[in-house]
RNA sequence: GGAGGGCUAGCCUAACUGGUAAGGCAGCAGACUUGAAAUCUGCCGUCCUUAACGGGACAUGGGGGUUCGAGUCCCUCGCCCUCCGCCA
């Protein structure tokens, strides 16, 4: 959520940023509405101040053993002209509320202009794509042949879009996770969390899932809670409604979490495989920090996740995402895309952002300064990794001729030292 | 699911039969000090208004009600604790 300061004296400010976005909304209603609104408060207190004097007065009275009735029938007068007045103006907040919680953050500085995806700026890029000296297949086909995913079964047990990894593809998906986890929590400084998979409406506002991306997300029947599409919205939400200590700032989690996620509006898009389900494993990092440090932290937090790809010895581009390409919460965002040799395409396999105060606003997440005034926190993530792009990737990329698969190497003391997947399906 | 107890500021704790939230700790700034400690003074929840000084409203888990006036009385929801029931 923006800051309303911002929003009504810096006005152009907000709707620079909605143009880059190309957002539809329009902010003069949304002014006037706040406007309106200051103007009523304004006149609401003022009543409030004077009943609030009677009605002392009328205990002064009472106290006395002197008659009060002049002042409590004025007083009564007075409690009617706020109740009418205060209701039009909880109805005013609850209007304003609902629609700046739809304005989208403003792209920071740095932030390419642009419409789409096309116009995002490549910022590096690491490694080559493996030269394969036969058709290289893609990871569905391969899974299948080597019996490690299995589709079918998953559609039979479930539905479309859900994947069922077995024997050695279960093992190294584990190991991926492991692997990451190990690498972030060890070597990064990350603190592992294991969150529930199920929220509250509050936790889903607070990172700005809600109420926009209402309809990509699981509502189990009957409560108030919904599957998480990302592990981000348990562990930025563990600090809501907190003051943090400016000594414990930066805050860094690293969380495995299956994600789950409806892909509402995206039917027949992406089908075939396991890049796209309504299930799948992430590891996801988050940091909590000071408004003056969030964009070094951005960058390292990016390293952090570019050392696992390098570590795995993928092929990859680091992305600078223009305005128009940017998420909804998002300031700044950087994609990391992985090279997939059996569809010859590159995949988003981590996103990683700063939300500035955007994320904090809406979840009550501050810290005490220097000063001890109390300040919204930055908040970030990243993926570090999807394994749903990952596992793909490694399947392809590292394929042999015969339909086998070798093991990363950083990936082979957590499948039992073994070095490939047999064109049996099974570690050699 | 049932019964009882509880929720007051970053933390801890008050407030007579309803009369308009009192303190303490921690923290920050200043004074004193060679420095520190101790001591003293100020600040120390959110919002509106004001150039500023200041003024005002709101805030006792959330929401609603009764009342001139609610931490206090009533309804409702949430969470925590204890006991009972169920259970991996």
């Amino acid at each position: 959520m923006l800051d309303r300061k911002l929003l009504r004296e810096n006005p152009e400010v907000v709707r620079q940023a909605l143009l880059d976005r190309h957002s539809a909304i329009q902010l003069d209603p949304i002014l006037e509405k706040e406007n309106r609104k200051r103007e009523l408060m304004t006149q609401v207190e003022k009543l409030k101040a004077e009943r609030n004097q009677v009605s002392e007065a009328v205990g002064k009275k009472k106290a006395k053993r002197e008659d009060a009735a002049a002042e409590i029938e004025a007083s009564r007068v007075l409690g009617e002209k706020i109740k009418s007045l205060g209701d039009d103006l909880d109805v005013l907040e609850i209007e304003l509320n609902a629609v700046m919680l739809r304005i989208p953050n403003i792209p920071h500085a740095s932030v390419p202009r642009g419409a789409g995806s096309e116009e995002n700026v490549e910022v590096r890029r690491w490694g080559s794509a493996p030269i394969l000296e036969f058709s290289p297949k893609p990871h569905w086909e391969l899974g299948e042949q080597l019996g490690i995913l299995d589709f079918e079964r998953a559609t039979k047990i479930s539905g479309a879009r859900f994947v069922v990894y077995r024997g050695a593809g279960a093992r190294l998906e584990r190991a991926l996770i492991q692997f990451m986890l190990d690498t972030d929590t060890q070597e990064g400084g990350y603190t592992e969390i294991i969150p529930p998979l199920m929220v509250n409406q509050a936790s889903m506002q607070g990172t700005g899932q809600f109420p926009n991306l209402v309809n990509d997300m699981f509502r189990v029947q009957d409560e108030d809670l919904y599957l998480i599409p990302t592990a981000e919205v348990p562990v930025t939400n563990l600090h809501r409604d907190e003051i943090l200590k400016y000594s414990e700032l930066p805050i860094k989690y690293a969380a495995y979490t299956p994600c789950f996620r409806k892909e509402a509006g995206s039917y027949g898009k992406d089908t075939k495989g396991i890049v796209r389900q309504h299930q799948f494993n992430k590891v996801e990092l988050v940091k909590i920090t000071n408004p003056e440090t969030s964009y070094a932290e951005l960058e390292s937090l990016v390293g952090d996740a570019e050392k696992l790809l390098q570590r795995l010895g993928l092929h990859y581009r680091v992305m600078l995402l223009c305005s128009g390409d940017l998420s909804f919460s998002a300031a700044k965002c950087y994609d990391l895309e992985v090279w997939h040799a059996g569809v010859n395409r590159f995949w988003e396999v981590s996103s990683c952002s700063n939300f500035e105060d955007f994320q904090a606003r809406r979840a009550g997440i501050r810290f005490k300064d220097k000063e001890n005034k109390t300040r919204l926190c930055h908040t970030l993530n990243g993926s570090g990794l999807a394994t749903s792009r990952l596992l793909p990737a490694i399947m392809e990329n590292y394929q042999q001729p015969d339909g086998s698969i070798l093991i990363p190497e950083v990936l082979q003391p957590y499948v039992g030292g073994k070095k490939k997947i047999g064109k049996d399906g099974n570690f050699e």
